[in-house]
RNA sequence: GGGUGUGUAGCUCAGGUGGUUAGAGCGCUACGUUGACAUCGUAGAGGUCACAAGUUCGAGUCUUGUCACUCCCA
């Protein structure tokens, strides 16, 4: 028996752990069908699930369920990233709390207490995942620095390197003073902020009244300065190219020079050229070929190149302006609108340092990424997104990929004696490439910097299939089939793994990549922690069900847009899986149960070919709409079809059938009742797994779990049993409006006639007279071709008029009034048939079809406009 | 500055290739009958589809422009 109340606490978390320990969510690998496979976005191994994670993952489970009864063999790939920016920190703060840093334990021990932090807490969020209902294959999960993959991260590198796509070189890089490490440009944010423009003057050499005045966001940097640049063709300034001028306070010559960098417009005319700490700058060095003065310390505090040397940049910008001043040679000081580069990760100002860095080759690896999405071989969906992928392709830059972290690949790289470089998979073998090299043994120092996290992440396709080794899951399985993620996304790690899988697979590693928006709060504010407004899903779980939620994010998902919160809407979605539970106990009190002798086809009653019908054709617009990715057009069709069509009319129409004499028809329904309930948690289950499980369990015996079950294909749709319901749901409507608008008490039970009936109603009229009766509270309904008379209410339905004898007790002005609104829109339908049918462009070059179409409303409308104003003649003097 | 979206009912949003009287949920109004469900039912009100011009027999839908906002990249 199935309990009073929905309470969707009582089983998910009990029918999850079945599928789970069952196997369920393994691949069917004896399956003669297609495989389908999707590899999960890794969630970093520090993270909680976010509404983000809730809707992607509710996406991908939706896709993995759908194609799992498909009977294809289906994975879903689980796994985490191990994060490594993130994962370090919290662990540098848990280290924090207990007075220590990093450098107090080592760098091995450090590591290990990393690996025991993911041993103990690093599981959140696969258990939230759990709770969501996503079904991957956990026996098959993953990690970004599991041995297997760490593997493939070694053999990528040194194939890369040899194949000198993978170089060191000494560059600007984003450097996070906070962290230590350079950062890639995607992991820098940058922020508008209300900064100073400083206005200075720097003594031309040999004259002691010529000065050049520049313009800077950033005096303390005056000490990395080799030159001063000037647009050639700014007049007021030319003449000085050529000239030397003096950095003051240190007094170094440095040359002034024609760039046009310098934007005769902006500040002054003349900008001082820093190459060793700007990236614009750092181009007009190479082009002048200028000397670079590094003046920062890794921690961003100026070091011995300065005479401000230990001081921060804030620190030394303010002695530096005192000391200018002093000397009599600042200007002024003004508000400027700026841009400051930030770390996404540390919060701080990232600041430009020439360092040596390993970087990827990224704009040759881009051009087979590039290609394989112009000729279809990997699709977005929505296509739009392919023109963001091909923006940051074509100006894709080389990528720095390494970290000067602890918490990461550390890179298979060894420097002999005399720092050549050795790359090899392992130490036996760099140690074996050195000898060779020098022709003796020799000891090796190994490359102290990681990998940026996104670089094991951009192999995640295929190592988490096993390569490198040749394995039945990477055979079957890749390329997977379709790629889930949001548009943040695209450029960290959507690129990364085409260029990756382009290099080494020669294959795409999805054929399609779905991309959805953000979840936003209900203001459609972007969801953040210092913002204070986000909402967790686990709470919304708690309180609705995972269903509710996966619902929601499944009917609010259209492509291309963000989705903003709503509870009012997921307490309506639990609302949909109350009224579906109270549907199933309907059909248990009623003793609607499976029968397996049913077959749908041979169902005579019109409400049961009727429903029979509707369920196929629900079915197919949800296949359809799967099929394209538009998942809210598919959740929309399960939930009009159960909720407007099973419940709001079937469910009453059977019900004078069940409570009735006749068992032959009783049997037919309860066995249809019990297909029709049976297709819906089919047809439902990918989008609310948990509820469709537990009534699959308690409603009828079955042979299968509901999770392998067959999901409806190509079924004959009985156009033609629609119908004739169809036409009692249109008549009985328009009673209910009728009694609703005369205001006739819902208990009073009337009788109804309709004149003017062709053969075809009568033949319904007598067929559903009962239907009709019980759902629009009628004592008799039947064909009349007597006069009419003043007081019958009337109304026009279809070819025929509709009649309410009332005896006595019509409200005539109500009566007069509804007539009037009637008779106004129907000369408001009228004029626009007739000005459209007036247009001899219109009768002439619109499609025969719509012509006749509108001709044949427009005497539609003309006959319940006589009929209207028959009515209102009848009742004129009342 | 470059690019990309969005603007439809009080609110949140649907409306693939142009063709009935533009839909849904929530909210609102009125009513509510014994039995699946008040987490409900029935009926109803509410929209010049941001604005302007254009293409077309016909535009929420296509084109251009204007305004407002979002996001991405500088």
């Amino acid at each position: 028996m199935l309990e009073k109340n929905y309470t969707p606490k009582d089983f998910e978390e009990k029918i999850y752990a079945d599928w789970e320990t069952s196997g369920d969510f393994k691949p069917d690998m004896r399956s003669n069908k297609d495989a389908f496979a999707i590899v999960i976005p890794p969630p970093n191994v520090t993270g909680i699930l976010h509404m983000g994670h809730a809707l992607d993952n509710t996406l991908q489970d939706i896709l993995i369920r759908y194609n799992r009864m498909l009977g294809k063999k289906v994975l879903w790939q689980p796994g985490t990233d191990h994060a490594g920016i993130a994962t370090q920190m919290v662990v540098e703060r848990n280290l924090a709390k207990e007075g220590k840093t990093k450098h107090d334990l080592g760098r091995e021990k450090f590591i290990e207490t990393v690996w025991k932090w993911k041993e103990h807490s690093g599981g959140t969020i696969t258990k939230q995942l759990r709770r969501l209902g996503a079904s991957c294959d956990w026996s098959r999960e993953r990690f970004t620095m599991d041995e297997g993959l760490s593997r493939a991260v070694r053999k990528i590198f040194v194939s890369l390197y040899k194949d000198g796509l993978i170089f060191k070189a000494k560059k600007l890089v984003n450097w996070d003073p906070k962290l230590g490490t350079a950062v890639s440009d995607l992991e820098v944010v940058q922020k508008d902020t209300l900064g100073k423009m400083y206005y200075y003057r720097y003594p031309i050499e040999g004259s002691d009244s010529e000065y050049i005045t520049i313009a800077t966001t950033r005096p303390e940097t005056m000490f990395g300065d080799t030159a001063v640049a000037i647009s050639k063709d700014n007049e007021k300034l030319k003449h000085l190219i050529g000239k030397n001028c003096i950095i003051p306070i240190i007094n170094k010559v440095i040359p002034i020079i024609a760039d046009e960098h310098a934007d005769p417009e902006k500040g002054t005319g003349a900008v001082k050229i820093t190459p060793a700490h700007d990236f614009n700058d750092f181009e007009v060095g190479k082009r002048h070929n200028l000397p670079l003065v590094n003046i920062l310390n890794p921690d961003a505090t100026l070091n011995e190149n300065t005479p401000y040397e230990g001081m921060t940049t804030q620190e030394a910008r303010a002695k530096t302006i005192e000391e200018l001043t002093k000397l009599g040679l600042m200007d002024k000081i003004e508000d400027h609108p700026m841009v400051i580069p930030y770390g996404d990760r540390s919060g701080v100002v990232i600041e430009p340092l020439m360092t040596d860095q390993w970087f990827v080759d990224a704009p040759t690896l881009a051009k087979e990424a590039m290609r394989v999405v112009e000729n279809g071989e990997m699709e977005f969906v929505p296509k739009s997104y392919e023109k963001t992928y091909f923006e940051w392709m074509r100006n894709i830059q080389p990528w720095c990929i390494s970290r000067q972290l602890w918490w990461g690949h550390q890179m298979p790289i060894w420097y002999g004696p005399d720092d050549t470089i050795f790359c090899e998979e392992n130490e036996e073998e760099a140690l074996a490439a050195a000898e060779k090299h020098y022709g003796k043994k020799v000891e090796l120092r190994r490359e102290t910097d990681v990998l940026d996290t996104w670089f094991s992440s951009g192999l995640w396709a295929f190592s988490t299939l096993g390569w490198p080794d040749k394995t039945e899951y990477l055979d079957t399985f890749y390329p997977t089939s379709v790629l889930v993620t949001g548009f943040d996304i695209i450029f960290f790690w959507v690129a990364r793994m085409m260029m990756m899988s382009m290099y080494k697979m020669k294959q795409v590693p999805f054929k399609k990549c779905y991309i959805h928006g953000l979840v936003r709060d209900e203001k459609g504010q972007k969801m953040s922690k210092s913002k204070g407004n986000t909402v967790d899903p686990m709470a919304t779980i708690e309180k609705y069900g995972a269903d509710a939620l996966r619902f929601f994010m499944a009917a609010m998902e259209t492509q291309g847009r963000d989705i903003n919160l709503s509870e009012a809407r997921i307490a309506g979605y639990r609302n949909f899986a109350t009224k579906l539970w109270n549907a199933a106990r309907f059909g248990e009190m009623n003793e609607c149960r499976l029968d397996a002798s049913y077959n749908p086809k041979n169902a005579k009653l019109a409400v049961n070919k009727w429903i029979i019908a509707k369920a196929q054709e629900a079915s197919k617009e949800v296949t359809e709409n799967l099929n394209s990715f538009r998942f809210s057009d598919a959740a929309n069709a399960v939930y009009q079809f159960v909720w407007g069509s099973f419940c709001d009319w079937y469910i009453e129409m059977i019900k004078p059938i069940l409570y009735g004499e006749n068992e032959a028809d009783k049997a037919e329904t309860r066995a249809t009742f019990a297909w029709v309930l049976d297709r819906i948690l089919i047809i439902l289950h990918p989008f609310m797994p948990f509820i469709t499980t537990e009534l699959w369990n308690n409603t009828s015996e079955r042979s299968v779990k509901l999770i392998h079950a067959a999901w409806p294909e190509n079924e004959q749709i009985d156009e033609q049993a629609m119908k004739e319901i169809d036409w009692a749901i249109d008549l009985i409507s328009e009673i209910r409006s009728l009694r609703s608008e005369m205001n006739i008490p819902a208990s009073a039970k009337l009788t109804v006639y309709l004149k003017g009936a062709e053969e075809k109603s009568k033949q319904h009229l007598s067929q559903l007279d009962k239907i009709i009766c019980t759902l629009a509270r009628l004592e008799s309904i039947g064909a009349y071709e007597g006069e009419i008379t003043p007081d019958m209410v009337q109304g026009v339905f279809k070819e025929s008029t509709l009649l309410l004898p009332l005896k006595g007790v019509v409200d005539f002005k109500a009566e007069k009034e509804r007539l009037k609104k009637e008779l106004d829109n129907l000369n408001k339908y009228l004029e626009g048939y007739e000005r459209k049918l007036s247009n001899p462009s219109f009768v002439e070059r619109a499609p025969a079809a719509v012509v006749e179409e509108e001709r044949r409303r427009q005497s539609e409308a003309k006959e319940n406009k006589a009929k209207v104003e028959a009515a209102l003649e009848r009742i004129a003097n009342f």
